[in-house]
RNA sequence: GUCCCCAUCGUCUAGCCUGGUCCAGGACACCGGCCUUUCACGCCGGCGACAGGGGUUCGAAUCCCCUUGGGGACGCCA
């Protein structure tokens, strides 16, 4: 087989929603696989809805997704030349021809055969006369009356439309641009698209497209249409299902690689499993394993996986991701040896980067503010003997280490008869002015020292008060 | 209205093509337990599905038909 080419060629009419990400995903991951090319194509010919803001967002979803591309961003809207000169041939072959029918007229038809039990069309009346071009001419593209095309479809195997069903559509419009069928077929032939996965909302389209190729005597490419994928209440995605632009769940604390995890599972499957990182991922995707039928987006397994991915990625690698939420908390970050020890901490107990950001909180304090009921609680003049001992030992150690943390807990628990859970909790709520943290030790470690020393006075300071 | 697609636990899915190993497996969520210095992680267990009806067959989740349900498309949008 030659390289594969594939494509994402979304139209920048708002964000980059999640079903779209999906697909792109589909042809990112096959053209990968298999060493092939991926090509972006902005499609804008829509020129009222489409908007430079929606480009760039766009580009940058895919970006912070890691999906890059090897041609393009091909514009649409430069490529009307092009377009006009397939047109052209199309006109001169007959395979295509002038229709000055108005939209009024157009809608008639379409109530008429309505009216009669049938799919609503347009008739065919100007295919006979011979038009020449004028100022309200359309370009319509002459179908077949009878018989059928089939859609050959990797993943929905063979579907047949009776070209009885297909109208005379229109290639161009009477502002003499070229619509969305005929743009598209061009550009998949020239830039050498040979697999198409796309949205099954697109199997319609393709027997329209398959005429086209037809006639112009250009080869087939593949074609595979997944299903969509479905709000909880299984309706279409919109915006009531939540959040939908990738923007958005990057602002939730998603990992890039945990969104394609889920989004590529939600529709293909490698037997049971359901974890994998990204290189796993071009590794074992395949065609032959896309599913049939719709899925709905279920949020609850989007968190999982993105735990798992927390657990499974290192701390380096986490904090680069983890310093944008850090800093919407307002805390001023870097990507050291401190903020990866914190991570570490917390690794095992974050489901979000929010939250993970949220718990790092106060390793970053200056100054901790107790939990009122925590303070109550924990922190009174019983245990001030055990704290001064804490900080006195502490600063003392030669290794600031597990073992000898241990060391000290063990004198302390001996010199004042108290359980480790009597020490711990009190120096907990000392330390980060909770109850909840991560484990005593891990985070005596990760704070540090001098904090660690200094947050244990101010404790004491604080009971004394 | 017409055409097209789809149908396994609440959800994502394995199995379906190449019928028997499936009184249907995994995961998420939920419920219980264990572990434990808090919170988590982890581990163990539980709940829970082949949409319905007809065929074909010795045998059907798997093949065929019908019904029902869901989704999509019918634009000088993409």
């Amino acid at each position: 087989m030659d390289t594969i080419i594939t494509r994402f060629p979304p139209s920048p009419t708002g964000y980059l929603h999640i079903g779209g990400v999906r697909t792109a995903l589909f042809n990112w991951l096959y053209a990968r696989k298999t060493k092939g090319k991926f090509v972006l194509r902005i499609e804008d010919t829509d020129a009222a809805r489409s908007t430079k803001e929606s480009v760039d967002t766009i580009l940058e979803s895919l970006e912070w997704l890691g999906i890059d591309w090897d041609e393009g961003p091909y514009f649409q809207t430069e490529r009307y030349d092009i377009y006009n000169e397939y047109i052209k041939k199309l006109l001169e072959s007959g395979a295509a021809y002038y229709c000055s029918c108005t939209p009024d007229e157009v809608n008639a038809m379409r109530e008429e055969a309505k009216a009669k039990g049938q799919k609503p069309m347009y008739n065919g009346k100007c295919r006979a006369r011979n038009l020449e071009k004028a100022d309200n001419t359309v370009v319509r593209l002459k179908t077949p009356d009878t018989g059928v095309t089939i859609v050959k479809d990797v993943v929905k195997g063979d579907t047949a439309f009776q070209n009885s069903e297909i109208d005379d559509f229109i290639i161009q419009r009477s502002d003499g641009s070229a619509m969305y069928n005929l743009a598209v077929v061009i550009d998949d032939i020239t830039m050498g698209i040979n697999t198409i996965i796309r949205g099954d909302d697109h199997l319609i389209n393709t027997p329209k497209q398959m005429l086209i190729y037809e006639a112009l005597g250009a080869d087939l490419p593949v074609f595979g249409h997944v299903p969509m994928v479905l709000g909880a209440d299984k309706s279409r995605l919109s915006k009531r299902h939540g959040a939908m632009s990738v923007g958005e769940y990057k602002n939730m604390g998603f990992l890039p690689d945990a969104m394609i995890n889920y989004l590529v599972r939600l529709g293909w499957s490698h037997g049971d499993q359901e974890f994998f990182k990204r290189d796993e991922l071009i590794e074992k995707f395949d065609l032959e394993h896309l599913g049939r039928s719709a899925s709905m987006f279920d949020t609850n397994k989007l968190i999982s996986l993105n735990a798992k991915h927390i657990q499974g990625t290192s701390p380096e690698e986490l904090a680069d991701h983890l310093l944008f939420h850090l800093n919407n908390l307002g805390i001023k970050a870097k990507n050291d040896k401190f903020t990866q020890g914190v991570i570490e901490t917390l690794q095992p107990r974050s489901k979000t980067l929010v939250d993970m950001a949220k718990a790092a909180e106060f390793y970053y304090l200056n100054e901790i503010e107790f939990d009122e009921k925590a303070a109550a609680k924990f922190l009174n003049s019983d245990i001030l003997d055990m704290l001064e001992k804490a900080a006195g030992y502490i600063d003392d150690i030669k290794e600031y280490n597990q073992e000898e943390l241990e060391n000290i807990f063990k004198q302390i628990m001996e010199e004042t008869g108290l359980k480790f859970g009597k020490i711990a909790q009190p120096l907990r709520v000392a330390l980060t002015g909770t109850t909840i943290s991560p484990g005593i030790f891990e985070m005596l470690l990760a704070l540090g020292r001098e904090k660690t020393v200094n947050r244990i006075k101010a404790a004491i300071k604080f009971i004394n008060a």
